[in-house]
DNA sequence: CAAATAGTGTCTTTGAGACACTATCGT
DNA sequence: ACGATAGTGTCTCAAAGACACTATTTG
């Protein structure tokens, strides 16, 4: 076959080549504040500043398996939600060399994460998002402008679906948990029963409950299937 | 400063490096369908099937210029349309080496197309979507799946918002054929009255009208800003 | 004036929003 | 019993859906 005698001559240096990163945005909730997982820079360029954790993209792995394998280095998971965010090509967003990174976002539960940090898992740290993009806040590389689109992505995807908030919680849930999370990727408050009736659709009662809390127990909710 | 020493020292042969391209989908809807820009192709690789238009990224150049210097050279158009669709990935997606391609989507309107048709520009045709994405139809490396990915982005675009829809008409448009782009773009009839109420804030009535066709004309609007 | 498309009025249904109420736990 | 949080009932209002109607042009 034609293509095949073509492969045997094909000249793979003729084009440019570049290099190729992924970032990982993992976000998660802790003490009702959103936060992202921020890595200090170890090195030149931008030593000494946060950015996002991210690596170079080896020839013989994907993009997921790439950034799934930068989540399980730097921050010591596996099996957690990833979703691809964009592409950044702009020529000169690394001072070393033309880099484009493919930007992906991950969410953790607050429970995954304490199994994690029993590892002694020190090489990143979670931050205050909304400290993060104020104004006297700086990242490395152009990684405050991901964080903002990244974001308002967040606010987006919950707008329209409540798929990803089950990700920020526990496989068993309470409903005001869940509504919490809800009121913190939107930014404002829900009413109670209106959130209640939206989401019934989505969640199955246990005939579980919380205890050994202050108050009322809460019933035990898992995500419909 | 320490960061610039280290940038003059920096070997950026150390990393893998691999060629991206960039991919741009073109649609526009021609006698009521929603159609696709596709080339032939020249040569091997996947030599005489179609493809989506890309093209590599060069060292110099966005990822954003790299799509519109296709657009220009494989389509012939300028200030149209676009946005990044998704970033592919797969190891073995193409069989001469590793590439990576962010593809975009662009949008043109019947009259822009028609202008450049009178350029002669025969590299690329308009195909039908519909057909395109039926079982029996092949398309070089993993190109299919993106036109399906895209083929439904527009759908859940349009079913948000009718921002996109204004990119497949004329500036001055009617209503009916507006209507027509949001039911080809969702895939089903909507109701006329209940169309019209709905995008009412986002059109402004001019006092012109269409002329010359069958039947009674129609009042020209444009997109309100 | 008939045929065909353009454009409107209005009833129904659905769901979001607002708010007041009841229920159940720990102390 | 009380305080505090969990959970429910229901009114209001705005938007989506369904459908019937009127209006304006060409031939």
């Amino acid at each position: 076959m034609k293509n095949e005698e073509y492969l045997k001559t094909y000249n793979p240096d003729k084009y440019d080549k570049l290099s190729l990163t992924v970032d990982g945005l993992i976000f998660t909730i802790i003490d009702g504040k959103l936060k992202i997982c921020l890595v200090d820079r170890k090195k030149p360029p931008f030593e000494g500043m946060l950015a996002i954790p991210g690596t170079f993209v080896k020839m013989d792995e994907s993009l997921e398996q790439a950034c799934k394998r930068v989540l399980k280095d730097k921050a010591g998971f596996e099996d957690i939600y990833i979703d691809q965010l964009y592409a950044w090509g702009r020529v000169d967003r690394d001072p070393r060399m033309r880099i484009v990174s493919v930007s992906y976002i991950s969410i953790l539960s607050e429970e995954k994460l304490l199994k994690v940090r029993t590892k002694e898992e020190i090489l990143s740290e979670f931050y205050d998002v909304d400290a993060v993009l104020s104004d006297s806040f700086e990242l490395a590389f152009d990684h405050k402008e991901i964080v903002t689109y990244a974001r308002k992505k967040l606010a987006r995807d919950v707008e329209k679906s409540s798929d990803i908030t089950f990700e920020f919680v526990s496989e068993k849930f309470t409903l005001p948990t869940l509504q919490k999370v809800h009121e913190i990727l939107l930014g404002r408050s829900l009413y109670k029963a209106n959130f209640r009736k939206k989401i019934a659709e989505y969640v199955v009662e246990t005939d579980e409950k919380t205890s050994g809390e202050a108050y009322r127990p809460s019933i035990l909710y898992v995500k419909a299937k």
